[in-house]
DNA sequence: CCAATAATAGTACGGTCGTTCTATAAAATT
DNA sequence: AATTTTATAGAACGACCGTACTATTATTGG
């Protein structure tokens, strides 16, 4: 009914916050009652399980993401415009993440060698969204923005590792840096597979050449 | 004496192997026990607490991966020929592991938000390699093989992204083809920093270029 | 306002965890 | 071979875990 709904809808908040800090495995019942001011079985009765509770978590941050970063990049049209929007969507939701923890790269590595349902289903999302983001380099390719012989899964890879690389350095090492050197990556990374030559001192990039 | 170390040996060499397959955090005295046919008791009194047992498990995984990744590689010569190498090693060291999985990159991933001795250690340990990793960009630079203005940090982050993903890849998705994509992008970026034209079918490398 | 129903609290259970303490077995030293 | 030191086992502890069951309180619909 209404209040139920309202107050579980409260519950996966709050256990959003608890799992990006502790990870999905580190999130307890016990802590997220105490978080919430109810008891154990008040907060458990809203789920299963444990895993029901951690796949509603996973569900709820996949809806947030796909709203924050793909949506709002689809204004944009088709082609590097849209790509570069996703990116920069991406990397500042990586950055802003980077104070509380992205609970799919942290899954990945809780869940990497853990199967069941909560890895499936984590899997599934990421596999989504590497699709979603293999199509926005698709039609980059078909718009002639990056060469035809493009392999869009080698693109996507590595923006992947981009963002992976800014997640960690600014989580584990505390570099303040890393959202700009992630740019900058994520520059050199197009740019790379567009096939111009870099900008730099000695080969200065002319302004009749197709910018990217 | 002897005997004691004997086993301690062995204990933490069973202990990385469980810690690679569920991680720091997952690793158990008594799963420990049980794999080595112990007391809980008698594995523990080799160590004076978890924490210290999970700082040997990383000391040893440090000594491995400095023997097979770095040490291996000093015998080439400096420059890009020793950075090469030394991608080489650690791209088959990730793929090779990502069958078990990398306790520093499962290690970020978990400590990120839990201070502690384990994470202070595990900080120092990545510290270390990416600065070594940076001295070997800064040795190829210093021999003329990249821009003189080359940023190593910059370089260093975006080839440290690419293991990443391949790690998350070939664990997480299951994608036999980590490695290969891995190697193709380590090329990218040697070629992306390097300020080389790519290879294209519109634009062939002329022969008497520098090639890297 | 009252019944029906949903939401929460309370309590308890079995399990595992790291750790401590004490006793015993093995190894090293003399 | 005797003795001292070291290595291991065993049992117990308090804490926390997910979950089941039962009672009580709120909320809802008539």
């Amino acid at each position: 009914m209404r209040k139920g709904e309202q107050t579980r809808t409260a519950i996966v908040t709050a256990a959003q916050e608890l799992a990006a800090r502790d990870g999905l495995e580190g999130l307890t019942i016990g802590g997220l009652a105490e978080r919430m001011q109810m008891s154990k079985s008040g907060v458990f009765a809203h789920f299963g399980s444990r895993e029901d509770l951690q796949i509603a978590v996973l569900k709820s941050y996949e809806r947030r993401f796909v709203d924050d970063v793909l949506l709002a990049s689809l204004k944009e049209k088709r082609g590097l415009t849209r790509l570069r929007a996703i990116l920069r969507h991406w990397l500042s939701w990586t950055a802003a993440e980077a104070a509380s923890g992205c609970i799919w790269i942290s899954g990945a590595a809780e869940y990497d060698d853990r199967p069941g349902p909560v890895r499936d289903e984590l899997v599934a999302m990421v596999r989504s969204w590497q699709r979603e983001l293999g199509r926005a380099i698709t039609q980059a390719v078909a718009a002639g923005e990056l060469p035809a012989d493009t392999d869009a899964l080698d693109v996507a890879f590595q923006l992947y590792g981009v963002i992976l690389v800014v997640h960690h350095d600014a989580r584990l090492m505390n570099n303040p840096d890393s959202e700009v050197r992630g740019n900058r990556a994520i520059e050199r990374v197009l740019n790379s597979f567009a096939g111009l030559p870099r900008v730099s001192v000695d080969s200065p990039q002319k302004s009749h050449e197709r910018s990217i």
